[in-house]
DNA sequence: ATATATATATATCTTATTGATATATATATT
DNA sequence: AATATATATATCAATAAGATATATATATAT
């Protein structure tokens, strides 16, 4: 269910292809969404079938004929519909910095289990690692058109800015307080 | 893979039945991390079959066996080695505030469709969440013994404190910016 | 006093999702 | 020239979530 509204609101800001749905999910969205293609295609045939989203059929010599999917009108209407519906479960379900599946934390929590030096090294590369996402969340660059979302409307910049602050908190934290970590 | 390692490393401060182990990732813990009934119970049965963890059959009059599940020396060594060796993946695949999946905010990035009192009075909501989440990592009463392991040993702090430091700036954040989210 | 809700406790089953793999070609890098 | 990466779709096995069934005890509200 949730699949489904999540490809109709990208599809939202223009025609994609499954492939095109994939990228942006692993742009800078990638640290709060991801889906793999094995739920892409599937649930864009699905929605072929409801006709929530129509199909335009590129052909390609030699190559795989490319698809490209745009949200019908009856999609739109489904997807305001159901954002609207699910907005106060989404509201708990989701997480951000108060509700985080994270196998590393886990990691930190078993570290007892773990030889001394490698926790400081799993420390240190995870620092790095969030630091490069980082990184790409304020990366200023050009971007495909597809990613424009997160750059040019309210609503990216509020993500992008709220991302930013909770990863760099975190990141000072483990930095100032990582020698409390028994050794 | 990652089911056996938690289950045991919940497993090495005691033995367990298979409620107890879901009860105790429905504490502080459910925020990094959570197991559902229908993955538990397999992998116990799983890891019985594997001799990682013995089981103590407690026949109570009427109620069905209480199942207490410990970790063996196998098992214990079992979770040493796959611990160091999935050290280095669970580096990067954990999300803390850097890799996060999010309903919430995908809510927010499509918050264009829905209703303006709406996107107000769901994120007006989401604090409230947030906070009660706040309080529950804050919290300092009584807790079961198996809520220990949060609260004595220096990994447990570390946890609270990065948990804590994560959901306040993400409030903050929140409550500085959400008037720039387009009205 | 009685009804209702919550907690304890295990187990199964359907459905959803991931991660891996297969296929095919173009383009960029070494 | 060789290799790696990017574009592009699709399927499948393994994993995991979420719902539901079962059974009872206890706490709370009416």
């Amino acid at each position: 269910m949730q699949t489904e509204c999540i490809c109709l609101g990208l599809l939202t800001t223009g025609p994609k292809s499954g492939y095109e749905i994939k990228q942006f999910l692993s742009g800078p969205l990638n640290q709060i969404m991801s889906l793999s293609f094995g739920t892409i295609y599937p649930t864009l045939n699905k929605m072929l079938t409801d006709e929530l989203v129509s199909c335009k059929q590129k052909a390609q010599d030699k190559k795989p004929d490319k698809k490209i999917y745009s949200i019908t009108k009856k999609g739109q209407k489904w997807f305001e519909q159901n954002l609207l519906e699910s907005s106060s479960e989404w509201l708990r379900s989701g997480n951000y910095g108060d509700q985080v599946k994270s196998e590393f934390l886990m990691l930190i929590l078993f570290s007892e289990y773990l030889p001394k030096e490698t926790t400081n090294l799993v420390i240190n590369e995870r620092l790095l690692f969030a630091k490069q996402i980082l990184a790409l969340l304020q990366y200023d660059g050009p971007v495909t058109q597809t990613g424009a979302q997160m750059r040019n409307t309210p609503q990216g910049s509020f993500l992008r800015g709220l991302m930013t602050n909770i990863i760099s908190s975190g990141i000072d934290y483990i930095e100032k307080n990582r020698n409390k970590l028994g050794k």
